[in-house]
DNA sequence: GCGATCAGGT
DNA sequence: CACACCTGATCGC
């Protein structure tokens, strides 16, 4: 939950995803994704009466916001007054005050935030440096390296603050597998399921919250069949969407809600209230989407868990685990963080100590939003180059971390990845967000060397860290001794313990009842079982977890999806997807793009990057012709100051010779690059630098 | 009657 | 187990 008042302290004039007190006052207003708890206030009122005396404000957000915000008649009045901005288009803002007649501006960049349909973060680039509001997000590992607009001149953005998801900024949410991984593990357990008769359905016990979306489309794309839900016409105008949803009843998976649901399916009754199809009663499991509940397990990850005799919980995330946050901050390395999410259960010192080792070191530009200053290095020796090491270590900060990313660019999957449709952009934006991550690795297997290495680090911590963060904001100081500390083994196992598939006892655990769950085998150690789906032609590894309190006469079973094939990942594909990176970059410019950005030039200039102009605030009017950006066409380049490398920042032809890892090289990336590791660099060095 | 807040639920 | 809601009770306007 958002814990993010609504105001960044470089830009406080507008305001970002609260609508109330203070925020009543704002120029602009921006709308990262329609989830309630980022629309505070934004139909109060308060908001709506100063709308009302107001020519200019307006409300700022993608395509996709727009329709699913409109789509509810409690939001209506903003009609006028919204203006949706496309991806990944430099737009300037005009932040008028009505009453002095007072102007600045701001460039807004929206990039894809992966949490939910119409979801993005917000780059601001303006007077006041560059800043990066998160909103809530999920992306991967190295996704942050594939979004051009966060880039400059071949390098990452100097980015001065970052406001940021925190949700799951937490060593217990260290891994979670990726979409991939999820989906194709509830993909094989409904596969398992509705493959039996016609008579055998699936429930999706999913909350009322834009996000499901890409696991209803996926499913219905591979099995053929839509998904039954209570309400469809907020998608309306997103056929990629809407195609693979219905109000049709007979169908076999459904994702439909009713407050009773739990109880109906007790009864073996779906939420829409059916109970047979033909006369013939219907055999009905249940999913739930889960990520709080798998953080909280003390086993390794795993995808899916029997929870009960037709109940599964599946893991499932819209927001971006542990290790995916330090990936990100780690590459785009900014001078600031502030966390947007405080959990409860923790609190704003805590969430500060997990991210000061993440904020870029060194010499602040803008001492104004430094709360603490310039920090001095003092770097403890223990701490060396393991997995934190040039977040600390260089003077000048030169985490050759973002190599590991940038290398992620010449793996051959990165580039199946996401293809969007320019068109409709509602699409691409509602299935954008799911992307090829292209690891195939098993995620423990990755993280097989780092036992040892961080073996001993389990709980120490707690540098008095001088705790003084103004607005909570955490800069980096001082070696922190890692909060982070993953429990290593707790999260992983041994390769062989997990992926041996040859030991598996037949224990039939069958189910009494009508209802006939899969069949599930432990094995010998009781830690870990294999369940094997009647029809499913892959062997779906399990692993078996300490029941924590679930239903003790249940078998608790854990999925996970061992293998993907690569054709998981092409369905996961489907639906249209925009590459995310059209080319690649060079080695040469690699190696540039390497170091931390250092405060050397500001990002003020624009490049000869296109910005947008939104007509000066003012012309409501244009606005609601119904042409989101009006001001297409005038299309400027601000930069005026535009210095020579400009225009072709992303343009810049792919590198046919940056040859392409392969065999053991490959697989030896794979490890590395899946844990973030900064081994990759040495490889890389060698093997991009020849170039 | 509405909104804000809180408790309780999934 | 606060992921993102929903319902219902209470209180103030």
């Amino acid at each position: 939950m958002s814990s993010f008042k609504g105001q960044m302290a470089e830009y406080p004039t507008i305001s970002i995803d609260r609508f109330d007190r203070e925020n009543l006052k704002a120029r602009a207003y921006f709308l990262s994704h329609c989830h309630k708890d980022h629309m505070k206030g934004l139909r109060a009122p308060t908001l709506k009466r100063r709308l009302e005396c107001s020519l200019k404000v307006c409300l700022y957000c993608s395509p996709v916001t727009k329709e699913l915000l409109l789509t509810n008649p409690k939001y209506r009045f903003w009609e006028k007054r919204i203006v949706s901005i496309e991806i990944e288009t430099p737009t300037q803002i005009p932040l008028v005050d009505e009453a002095s007649g007072e102007k600045e501006e701001v460039v807004v960049t929206l990039l894809p935030a992966g949490h939910c349909p119409g979801s993005v973060m917000f780059l601001f680039q303006g007077n006041n440096g560059t800043v990066l509001y998160t909103g809530d997000f999920r992306l991967a590992k190295g996704e942050a390296a594939r979004i051009e607009l966060l880039h400059s001149g071949g390098r990452v953005k100097d980015i001065q603050s970052v406001y940021l998801d925190t949700t799951f900024c937490d060593p217990k949410f260290y891994q979670i597998p990726s979409r991939e991984e999820c989906l194709s593990g509830i993909v094989e357990l409904v596969r398992g399921w509705i493959t039996r008769s016609p008579h055998h359905v699936v429930w999706l016990n999913c909350k009322a919250a834009y996000g499901y979306e890409y696991l209803f489309t996926n499913l219905s794309e591979e099995f053929g069949v839509q998904i039954h839900v209570n309400k469809l016409d907020m998608f309306r105008n997103m056929p990629d969407i809407l195609h693979h949803l219905t109000t049709d009843r007979s169908t076999q998976i459904h994702a439909c809600r009713h407050p009773k649901a739990e109880e109906y399916f007790h009864w073996n009754k779906l939420p829409c209230g059916i109970i047979s199809k033909n006369k013939i009663p219907l055999h009905t499991i249940s999913i739930k989407p889960s990520t709080m509940w798998f953080g909280e397990r003390t086993r390794r990850t795993n995808v899916i868990v029997r929870t009960g005799e037709s109940s599964y919980r599946a893991c499932f995330s819209f927001h971006s685990s542990y290790s995916e946050i330090k990936d990100f901050l780690s590459y785009i390395c900014p001078v600031n963080i502030y966390p947007n999410v405080i959990p409860i259960g923790t609190t704003m010192d805590k969430v500060a100590e997990i991210l000061k080792p993440l904020c870029r070191s060194s010499q602040s530009t803008e001492p104004k939003y430094k709360p603490l200053g310039k920090l001095k290095r003092a770097r403890k020796t223990h701490l060396d180059s393991e997995e934190e090491d040039d977040l600390f270590d260089d003077p000048v900060p030169l985490p050759r971390r973002h190599k590991a990313p940038y290398q992620l660019t010449l793996h051959p999957e990165v580039f199946v990845m996401t293809a969007a449709q320019p068109q409709p952009e509602q699409q691409r934006q509602s299935t954008g967000y799911l992307k090829a991550e292209g690891m195939r690795t098993s995620p423990w297997a990755n993280f097989v060397d780092c036992e040892e290495s961080n073996s001993e680090s389990e709980e120490e911590l707690q540098t008095p860290a001088s705790s003084q963060e103004d607005l909570g904001a955490v800069t980096h100081q001082q070696p922190k001794a890692d909060v982070e500390v993953p429990q290593w083994e707790v999260f992983f196992q041994r390769n062989d313990e997990i992926t041996d598939e040859g030991l598996e006892n037949p224990s039939s655990s069958t189910e009494a009842g009508g209802s006939q769950s899969p069949k599930l085998f432990s094995d010998s150690d009781g830690e870990s079982t294999h369940i094997s789906s009647q029809n499913s032609s892959q062997s779906t590894h399990i692993s078996e977890q300490g029941s924590q309190g679930w239903d003790s006469q249940s078998d608790t079973v854990l999925l996970s999806s061992q293998e993907r094939k690569s054709g998981d990942i092409t369905s996961l594909n489907k639906g249209s997807y925009r590459p995310r990176i059209k080319e690649h970059i060079p080695a040469s410019q690699m190696e540039q793009s390497v170091p931390c950005p250092k405060e050397t030039h500001s990002d003020l200039k624009h490049r000869n990057q296109d910005v947008k102009i939104v007509p000066s605030a003012g012309e409501p009017t244009a606005l609601s012709s119904g042409i989101h950006i009006p001001q297409e066409k005038s299309s400027l380049n601000l930069s005026t100051t535009a210095d020579s490398q400009s225009s072709s920042d992303f343009e810049i032809p792919s590198t046919p010779e940056a040859e392409l890892p392969k065999g053991e090289h490959l697989q030896y990336l794979y490890e590395k690059l899946a844990t973030g590791e900064n081994i990759v660099i040495e490889k890389r060095k060698s093997s991009l630098l020849d170039t």
